[in-house]
DNA sequence: CATGAATGAGTGTTCATTCAT
DNA sequence: AATGAATGAACACTCATTCAT
C-alpha cells in the first residue's frame, strides 16, 4: 500500500490524493487503510521517514574517500553527487514527495522533510570543515553559509534534473548522472570561472 | 483583498486557506469575493502574475553594468543578487507563494510560477552568454546547465535566507542582504576554492 | 429546523438521528445545517437550553399561591404539578429529549439536562423550606432528601404519564392532567395512608 | 468478557462503547467476541436479562414479612428498600445500564429494561393490593397509580443515591442504605406531613 | 457593488461484522 | 476456541461556489 500511496502522492500531491484512490489502486477496501495507518497524514510521515533513512545512508557512504590533493576532493564530491543522483533517479516518487510536499503541506509533514534537508546540509558542513582543517580550503570562508549553498545546489540540481523546471513528474533527465555530477562538483570548487 | 489573500496563502498555504478566511480578514461578505475574482484559483494566478512582473523588473534592471574585468562582472552579479534579496525581503509573502505553492498545488498555479522561475534562469543565461562572448568566461562551459545552476542557487538562497531551512514564515534573515549577495556572487565565480 | 430536529431526536434518539435526516425533513441542503449550527451537538444543547428556559418559567410561576392551611399547600402543589403536566403534554418532544438523552449521551448533553433537573429540585427545596418556616411541615424532616424525592417523583410521573413504562413516544396519557396532579400532590403530603 | 463489557457500557454508554474496546479490555482478539456473542446488541440484552433475574430475586424475597399493624407494613417496606439499595450498591454497573441505556438506545434494549421496571412495579402493586385487602390501606386509592408512583420513587431514589443528580458513575452514596431506606419508606406511607 | 444565506458534492474516518486460518 | 486482518456502509463535517436581493 505504501508504494502506491507514494506514487499517487508524487503524481497528484498529498492534498489532492484521496484515500479512496489509494485503496482503489492497492485493491483493498477503504477500511483496510485504517488498519495499517492511523490517518492519511501518518502514511506520508512514514513514507518520508523511510526515505530519509535510505537517503542518509547514501550520504553517509558518500564522502568516504580521503586524499591529499584538490583533485581528490573534487573526485570525492563528484562521487557523492553521483550517488545522490543515482539514488534520486531510482526513487523519483520519493524525491517528488520530499521536494514538493516538504515545502507546503501540513506542519507535521514539513517538519519531517526539513529534517532530511538539514541532514544533507550537515553532511556537507562536516566535509567542508574537514577540508579546511587539512588546509585544502582557505580558512577564511564562511562555513555554514557555504554548506547551505551546497545543500541548496544539490537539492535544486536533483529537482531540476529529475523534474525539469516545471516540476513535471514525467520529465526525463536529459543528461547522464555521471556527467551532471562532474559538472556540478566542478562548479562547486571552481565556480563559473572554472579550473 | 489581494494583500490579505497573499498574506494568508503565504502563512497557511493555498489549499489550507479558505475563502471564508480571506473575506473575514478583508471584512467583506463571502459573496463579494466572487464579484472580484472568478474563483479561488484565479486570485492566486493573478497574485503570481503581479509578482512576476515586479520581479522581472528587478532582474531586468539588475545586470546593467558592463565592464571589461572579471571584478566588474562579480560586481555586477553582486548587484543583481543584492537587488533580488532586497526585493524578496520586502515581498516575503510573495516569495513564499512563489517558492512554496509553485511546487505543489494545481497545475495552473504551478504553470504560473514556473514562468517566473524560467524568466530568472533566462536572465542568467543571457548574462553568461554575453560574458563568454567577451571572453570573460571560458567558452568550454555548458551554458544552459550553468544558468540552471545559478537560478537554483539564487532561488534556494533567497528561500533559505528568508525562511530558514524549515520554510518558516516568521524566520528572520540572519545576515544583511549585502553581505549575503557578496558571498554568493563570489561563490558563483570562484567556487569553494575562492578567488 | 430546530423543531424538526427536536422531533427526530425525540423519536429516534440523538445518536440515531442523522444530520441528513434532519435536513431532509427540513427541506434544506446538508450544508445549510452547518450555517445555523456549529455541530450536531450544538443543536441539542441549544434545544435543551431553550427547553430549560420555558420549563423554569413554568416552575417559577407555579408555587405562587401562599396560604396558611395545609390544604392551601396541597392546593398550591397540585397547581404546580398541573402546570408542569400541561407544559409537558404540549412539549412531548422536549420532555423526551430531556428524560432520555439527558441520561445517556455525550457529557455536554448530560450536563445541559442535569442543570434543568437540578433547577426543578431547587424549586421544590425552596418551597419545602418555606413551609417548614411557616410551621406547616415538621422541622424534623431531611429537607434536601425530601426535595430530591419530590423531584424524582415529578420527573418519573411526567415521564410515565407521557410515555408509559416503555418510553414509547406514541403512548397517550391515560388520565387527565388535573386528576393526575391531584393524586400526586395528595401522595406528596399524605403518602400511601392518605389524608 | 461480560463483566468488562458491563463496566464499559456503564462508564461510556452503550453506543459509545466499541467492540474493539471491550475485547482490548478483555485481552482477546476482535473476532473472539463474535464467537461468544452474535452481535453487540446481544451482549447487552444478555447483560440486562441476567441483571433482571438477580434483581427480581431480591424483590421477591423482599416483602416476606407479614403483619397486622401499619408499623409492620412500614417495616416491611423499609426492608425491601434496604435490600434493593444494597443490591444496587453492589451492582452499580448493572444499575447504570438499566437506568441509562434503558431509556434511550435501540428498541430491543429498551424493551429488555422495561421488563425489569414493570416487574418492580408489579411487586409493589401486589403488596398494595394485599394491604388494601387487609384494610391497612384505604380502599379508595387508585392502586395502579400508586404502584406506579412507588416504582418511580424507588427507581429515582436508587438512581440519585448511586449516581447523584448528574448520573456520574463515580459519585459516592452520601448516606447509608439503611437510613435512606427508612426515610423513603416513611415518605411512602406518610408523605411530607410525616407520621 | 455588495450581501449572506443556501447549496451539495466531496472526503477522512469510524466501527460492527465477517472469515480464512 | 480463537485470531486478527479485512471489509464497506455509514456519517459528520467542509468549503468553493451560487444567487436572490
Amino acid at each position: 500500500m505504501m508504494d502506491v500511496a507514494l506514487k499517487l502522492f508524487a503524481q497528484k500531491g498529498y492534498p489532492n490524493t484521496k484515500i479512496s484512490e489509494i485503496v482503489a489502486a492497492a485493491n483493498v477496501a477503504q477500511g483496510t487503510f485504517y488498519w495499517y495507518f492511523k490517518s492519511k497524514q501518518e502514511i506520508v510521515i512514514q513514507l518520508i521517514a523511510e526515505g530519509q533513512e535510505s537517503l542518509l545512508k547514501v550520504i553517509s557512504q558518500g564522502y568516504r574517500k580521503q586524499g591529499g590533493t584538490v583533485e581528490d576532493m573534487v573526485q570525492a564530491s563528484t562521487q557523492l553527487m553521483n550517488d545522490l543522483l543515482n539514488f534520486a533517479e531510482s526513487n523519483r516518487h520519493l524525491m517528488a514527495l520530499l521536494f514538493i510536499e516538504g515545502k507546503s503541506g501540513d506542519e507535521a509533514i514539513r517538519k519531517a522533510t526539513t529534517e532530511v534537508l538539514v541532514a544533507i546540509e550537515q553532511a556537507f558542513r562536516r566535509n567542508i570543515e574537514r577540508a579546511v582543517e587539512l588546509n585544502m580550503l582557505p580558512n577564511t570562508i564562511d562555513i555554514p553559509l557555504r554548506a547551505s549553498i551546497l545543500a541548496i545546489l544539490i537539492e535544486g540540481m536533483i529537482s531540476r534534473w529529475l523534474f525539469g523546471t516545471g516540476y513535471d513528474l514525467n520529465h526525463l533527465p536529459t543528461r547522464p548522472a555521471g556527467e551532471m555530477a562532474a559538472e556540478v562538483a566542478r562548479f562547486e570548487f571552481y565556480g563559473l570561472l572554472g579550473s
